[in-house]
DNA sequence: TTGAAAGCGCTAACAT
DNA sequence: ATGTTAGCGCTTTCAA
């Protein structure tokens, strides 16, 4: 005689000779137990092969200790270690991570939030630069975590890095380098994300004494099309320059790209920095030079962060995290360039 | 006054002046109740903002319409396409999709196997390469759809591509352009997807009247790392070869990086061939030949099959998709080497 | 077409 | 230390 429907915990009980609460108090709180009790119950769990059911237990505790980790574009590497991290971070204590892709679309956007308020989810973690319309009318927010972006005016705990500062250190070294005429391929203005890397590099250009040049900047979504798209657009204006300085890896690497097929070479005749350090900024050719991203120490914070709003009932302080700038060999000074081609250096 | 809990139903149904089964009907089935009752019950539910609680419904209904896509390692590329069709597919059906990460680690495997016999989600598409040691005492197997990869010897409703016909291809293409010494950076030795290129590789090699020298092949986990550590390895040995068959594009990106700082160009003295067309391929310098997967299509009948498994009592039909070769500028003939620049100095 | 009522499987007061 | 019991919010027979 085959069972064919899962135990219940009625049924361990029965068999242990105990109530469903011992069952339930032996696998949550073993040492609230007797121990000859927590071993009648066991063996009646392993007996019956007793696996509780999370969504009955979930239902009834109101919480189902899983999070969603929104991102503006799961198809952009510098996601994922980030996941990783959250998901770590969340599986020690005893959560589950759904990762979401918002794809700038903003029903995609209102579905979690729904998730959330359906109680799919706990919380939201969200790493998008827009403020969703969903949000305006609720009353009560759900709980909610800004990783790495920020929405303007909306007080939200967030976990980000200085990118005001981040932007005109990059900027700045491609000026001590001798560049002038410098790209700013820049995030979806206005957003927050990419004003404040924009108000870095006109920072940077301003106390170069450099005057800024609007037609040098061209906004993308960071994706590697926009990189390419970004650099087309300006050669289609006759723009002329010497430098670029992306918002993101993948932008730069469109970008090069985008130089290569006018017959331009990296760093030769154009000197790149990037931003976040993805795995393939390193094997790229040049290697890229890049502003580095803790992603790791972002997803922790942001997953703790969302621990301690979702535990206790404190809003959890902001954190402002530290990047790097990554030299690598997809910069050249201004003065080799016209002197001629400098090869590029890689990591370990 | 404000309201501080959610509403539930049965506020919904008091306010309306029905039954909670007539405001349950309205929401799910709404054809099913007099279009005036109706008008009573949305009224309401706009009043007090009513939103249905999901948990209860899937406990309730015993199916949270949620699957798992885990994945071997969700820092490769290829799997975030495979996740956008698997999610449009699956959202389009009323489902939710959570990506794992499997990182070749057996216990975050197990994790996820756990998920399901909880009932935290209802199946699991599973792309990882080896079969997880906790199905085996399962006398009842949760759904499971295999995509991309397979078991040997566990008969699973799978989709993937002819692995052996695209490897040999790539191959064939390799000897037709002069090559005779070719390495193959192969997945994960004996999983049955390297196996399967391993297999083609070796038969193109064959009919070409080649012999098959076990030493040019190098296993790894498909990462960059992987490719950089295999092609190192095959130095170390003082192999010598003109061209590479990469098992993923991440590995022929490592493979490249590593031969460029052994003063090695690509396509020049070495041609490389990947596999996947991962978004970065194109934008890499070389752009990368490879062996295209159909990843969209891939994703699509991975979520149709789970929900056909889901819904009905059917073992859904595999299916077999076609690659195509993408000849980019990662490989040359081995004739124009001999002409061109050779900065190669290992193989004279 | 609608309502009454019985749970789904579990946990958490409260009682013993 | 353990048991009793009352639900969590919803859906779904079954009856009216």
């Amino acid at each position: 005689m085959t069972r064919h429907s899962a135990p219940n915990i009625r049924e361990v009980a029965a068999m242990a000779g105990v109530s469903t609460a011992t069952v339930s108090r032996t696998l949550a709180e073993p040492n609230k137990v007797r121990e000859t009790t927590r071993e009648k119950v066991m063996k009646a769990v392993e007996a019956l092969n007793f696996v509780p059911n999370a969504q009955a237990r979930s239902f009834r505790q109101r919480s189902n200790r899983t999070v969603i980790l929104l991102v503006r574009d799961i198809a952009n590497p510098f996601y994922l270690e980030i996941y990783r991290a959250v998901e770590e971070e969340a599986s020690a204590a005893g959560y589950k991570v759904l990762m979401g892709d918002a794809r700038g679309d903003a029903t995609r956007v209102a579905n979690h939030i729904d998730m959330v308020r359906e109680r799919h989810a706990d919380g939201l973690i969200l790493m998008i630069g827009r403020y969703p319309e969903e949000l305006v009318e609720l009353k009560n927010l759900p709980p909610i975590v800004m990783a790495s972006e920020t929405f303007e005016g909306l007080d939200l705990p967030s976990v980000k890095v200085n990118n005001v500062a981040a932007a005109k250190g990059a900027v700045a070294h491609l000026i001590a380098q001798g560049h002038h005429a410098i790209v700013h391929l820049a995030g979806p203005l206005p957003e927050q994300l990419a004003s404040d890397r924009l108000a870095g590099y006109r920072t940077a250009l301003a106390e170069a004494g450099i005057s800024f040049d609007p037609s040098l900047v061209e906004a993308g979504d960071y994706s590697i099309e926009a990189g390419r798209q970004g650099i087309e657009a300006l050669f289609a204006r006759g723009k002329t320059f010497s430098a670029v300085f992306a918002s993101s890896d993948q932008m730069a690497i469109g970008a090069i790209a985008a130089l290569r097929s006018r017959g331009l070479s990296v760093p030769q005749d154009i000197s790149v920095i990037g931003f976040d350090d993805i795995l393939f900024a390193n094997a790229f050719e040049p290697p890229l030079s890049t502003v580095r991203q803790p992603r790791r120490e972002l997803g922790r914070h942001a997953m703790r962060m969302m621990i301690e709003l979702l535990s206790g009932n404190t809003r959890p302080a902001d954190v402002l995290l530290p990047t790097e700038l990554i030299l690598r060999g997809s910069v050249a000074s201004a003065s080799a360039r016209k002197a001629g081609s400098i090869a590029g250096k890689r990591d370990a």
